[in-house]
DNA sequence: TTGCTCCTCACGTCACGTGAGGTGGC
DNA sequence: TTGCTCCTCACGTCACGTGAGGTGGC
C-alpha cells in the first residue's frame, strides 16, 4: 500500500514528469519561460522538489496545450489570471470578507466560461470531421453493397 | 460573379495559401517534404499552379493537423496510402473490374476508419475536460448562490 | 560507498516565420 | 512599362529532444 501511495510525500522531477505524462526537460522549459514556479528558494545544481498540486497544474496545462491549440504564451496568459486568483484565494479564504469572496468567485467563472468556450469550439469542429468523413464512409459502404456479394 | 467565382482557374500559390487558410510558406514547406506534390514539371524559378483539388487537399491537411494533433510525418504516413489509393482510382476507374473495385472501397474504408477512430478518441478527451471544468463551474456558481445577493 | 536520478550548458530538430535580393506574368 | 506576387536562399523562433560532463541524495 505504502510502495504506490504517492501520499503527501515530496516529488522529484521525474516523478512529476511520469505523473503528468511528460518529460523532464518539459518541466524545466516551462519553469524557464515562466509557466511554473521555479520550485521555491532552490540554491544553485540542487534537486527540484514538487507537490501533488503541481501534478494537477502540469496535467491541466497539457490538456490545455494538446486539446486547445494554443502557444504556450497564450496558454500562460490563460492560467496566469488563474495561478494569482488561487494565491490571492489562499490569502483571503480566511478573512470571509463577502466582498472579496464574490469578487473571486466572479473570476473563477469568468476563467472556466472562457476555457469552456474553446473547447466547445474545438469539439465543434471535430464534429464537423467527423460527420463529413461519416457521410464519405456511408457513400462507400453504398457502393460496396452494389457490389454485390 | 465573374469576380469573385474561382471557377476552374488555375491558382497562384497566394490563393490557395488564402482559400486553405494558411500561408504561401507553409505550402512551400509542405512541398519540400513530401506533403503536397511539387506542383508539377515546373522549371526552377517559375511560379507554381495549382487547382481547386489542391485547396481541398491542403485543406484536409490543416484540419487534420490541428485536431488530431499529429506530427507532419505521421500525417502524412495517414495521407500516403490515401493519395495513392485516389491515383490508382483514377486508373482503374475506368476499367470496370469489380474485383478492383471491391480493393479499392475496402482500402477507403479503412483509412475513413482510422481517421474517424483519432477524431472519436480526440473528441472524448475534450468531452471529458468539459465536464470537469463544468463541474468547477456548478461548484462556483453554487458558492455564488450561498452568498446570497 | 555505489548507482541512480538529478543538475547545467549547449547543440539539434520540427514546423514553420521573416527578411534579402531578384525575377515572372497579368 | 509599372506593380504586384512570385521565386530561392538562409537565418530566426518556438517547444522541446538529446547528449556531455558533473554533482546530489536515498
Amino acid at each position: 500500500m505504502s510502495t504506490t501511495s504517492t501520499g503527501t510525500r515530496p516529488l522529484r522531477i521525474g516523478e512529476l514528469a511520469e505523473l503528468a505524462g511528460t518529460t523532464p526537460r518539459t518541466i524545466r522549459y516551462y519553469e524557464e519561460i515562466g509557466l511554473l514556479d521555479g520550485a521555491s528558494e532552490r540554491e544553485q545544481g540542487k534537486h527540484r522538489v514538487y507537490t501533488e498540486a503541481d501534478v494537477e497544474r502540469v496535467g491541466e496545462i497539457l490538456r490545455l496545450r494538446d486539446l486547445l491549440g494554443l502557444s504556450l504564451e497564450q496558454l500562460s496568459e490563460l492560467l496566469e489570471a488563474e495561478s494569482a486568483r488561487a494565491e490571492i484565494r489562499r490569502e483571503y479564504h480566511a478573512t470571509e470578507d463577502p466582498k472579496d469572496q464574490r469578487r473571486l468567485l466572479d473570476q473563477a467563472l469568468g476563467h472556466l466560461d472562457r476555457q469552456l468556450e474553446l473547447l466547445a469550439a474545438r469539439r465543434s469542429e471535430i464534429e464537423q470531421l467527423q460527420t463529413e468523413l461519416g457521410e464519405r464512409r456511408q457513400l462507400v459502404l453504398h457502393r460496396l453493397s452494389e457490389l454485390g456479394s
